[in-house]
DNA sequence: CTGAAAGCGCTTACAG
DNA sequence: CTGAAAGCGCTTACAG
């Protein structure tokens, strides 16, 4: 690899003037800036990271660490990352905590190590003390957190009104003329399944429907196996259900899956509605109405409010944190009468 | 941040001996080693990754470029090695091409800037040209291609045999009955395009089918859409298709849908075989019949080879290109006869 | 067993 | 306009 020094004895030069000169210093003359361009092109040049980033404390590296690599929204949150990083020149390491608590410490730690400009997560289900968050603020190390936070937390975060969000399609459920309106919720820790359950408790009341707790299930895992599970539940428990809303689409579209096979017609006797608007749910059968949550700007969302923060640290400007919250839109397709 | 120096001067010894002690150097005593240890505990001692990777000319960072991040095969390629370079103390930094070939172009030369001590890398559809790859290979940073690779180039590789999956699941076909069997390939460059065509022409061949290249139709953006479309051209070029084999299965959905939307029965008037076993397949109605690609376990495998290939170039060894070919499977659902 | 010194490849304050 | 020198924080060959 071709070194500042090699281009200064090649042009009988010192290696402080190369140096300047390709960084197109003034103070340097036109003649040799021009010449040091030419040799440094010519054998193909390329500064060494390792020295750079040893020189000026920074690395133009930040970390993601994101719950579950294989899943629609969140790959398109790192798909929006990415991009917007790529366009202010910075690279990306993404590492998963795989929901687990233990792994999303580590792997901050793993990141501090690394010293990267900059951290941004989303919290795994797992995560209910935030010392490692905290810790990494105090370092004064930019994080943002987005999607799954901590509310407690002094940060920059990127959300959608989870609340708002599920009021709005509960609301739907109740204007189409659903009586009796079921949730599958999440777990009791991501901060998103309560606001979830928040927002069609709201809808409820707001109607005078009266909130009767068996109507609601609480699942784990969220996954398509658990929907035809507690479809199959709902449908021995509640005879009477005609809409539900459930917490994310993979759920909703094994809660389908099972109604289509005990010969339940959607939306006819059951009206559902899914969270997320995963690709998925526009090619099933019925196709689901669902929420769509916006992944791509959502990631390019956390990483300005990121890069900001990691301009502002530099300047030595003091921090401001901020709140992005992002629309959502209610996707109406035929799983919800119309 | 903590530097060997400060701990040095806590304990009142040479920076040389706090770095030999930390490295479990034999030649400290065991007192030392000791003392330096806590200390190291009690201030929190992180060593500066900047200064090492520049003494130690490595980055324990590995780049990724992919075509496309949102997708179902890709992100548990990416999971499948990001899980593997954690346990080897690796983290990864991923690139998205974009189906671009200036765009991977350019992030090759980003990652090679980094300084990263190997590349993996899935082509993009748009790359015809292999100077970037050849250049990374001559520079001697170990590169592993996965999925679409260029056979040309001499370096370790990780794919199916795509040929004989095509083969496999015409095969299924022309065993279940269908006489009139179209194709649906995609794009003419990536390899795993041609080789799926070759295939399933190889297949008809076998069973001495007369190969009509009418029946081969050339997808470009290998969408849903794409899939809708083509599929309303076949019906109407040829009513008398009975099956048909389908590059990815996003193009098949796609086509069951138009199917579906055409009152054309699947399977009872055409079967379809899709192609990379995405989690869609299993929940569409009818399930798609489709090839199970093995993300998870090619990007293990492709880590695993760039990996032996960066403790090999360390060594001084000669690197032995190594050309891996995973198992597929041939899943049967309800989109074929059975 | 301990430490002084060189060096990885840059950047930049300073002198001339 | 040019360059000598210090320094970022490590590692390691070498001397004692």
């Amino acid at each position: 690899m071709v070194t500042l020094k090699q281009i200064a004895e090649e042009l009988g030069i010192s290696i402080t003037t190369v140096s300047k000169a390709l960084k197109e210093y003034p103070d340097v003359s036109k003649k040799t800036r021009k010449l040091v361009r030419e040799t440094a092109a010519m054998l193909n040049y390329k500064p060494n990271s390792f020295a750079v980033n040893l020189r000026t404390k920074e690395s133009k590296t930040i970390g993601l660490i994101i719950p579950e690599i294989v899943h629609h929204f969140f790959s398109s949150v790192i798909k929006g990352i990415i991009s917007q990083a790529e366009k202010k020149g910075y690279l990306v390491i993404t590492l998963q905590s795989n929901e687990s608590y233990e792994l999303e410490k580590k792997q901050i730690d793993l990141l501090i190590s690394k010293r990267v400009d900059g951290i941004l997560i989303s919290l795994a289900n797992g995560t209910a003390d935030y010392k490692h968050i905290s810790e990494v603020l105090n370092q004064e190390t930019p994080l943002v957190m987005f999607d799954k936070i901590a509310k407690v937390i002094k940060c920059s975060k990127v959300t959608i009104d989870d609340r708002k969000a599920a009021y709005k399609a509960t609301q739907y459920l109740i204007d189409i003329g659903c009586k009796r309106i079921a949730h599958f919720r999440g777990p009791l820790l991501p901060q998103n399944s309560i606001d979830r359950f928040l927002g069609y408790k709201q809808a409820l009341t707001d109607n005078n429907i009266i909130y009767d707790s068996s109507l609601v299930y609480l699942l784990n895992d969220m996954s398509f196996d658990e929907g035809k599970f507690y479809a199959n539940q709902l449908l021995k428990d509640h005879s009477d259900v005609d809409g539900i809303f459930i917490n994310t689409d993979l759920v909703a579209i094994g809660a389908i899956s099972e109604f289509n096979n005990q010969g339940i017609k959607v939306p006819e006797q059951i009206n559902v509605i899914g969270f997320s608007n995963w690709f998925m749910a526009s090619v099933i059968s019925p196709s689901l109405t669902t929420i769509n949550q916006p992944g791509f700007e959502m990631g390019k969302n956390a990483f300005k409010l990121l890069y900001k923060e990691i301009k502002d640290k530099k300047k030595k400007k003091v921090i401001n944190y901020k709140n992005i919250v992002l629309e959502t839109d209610l996707i109406i397709r035929e799983s919800t009468k119309s």
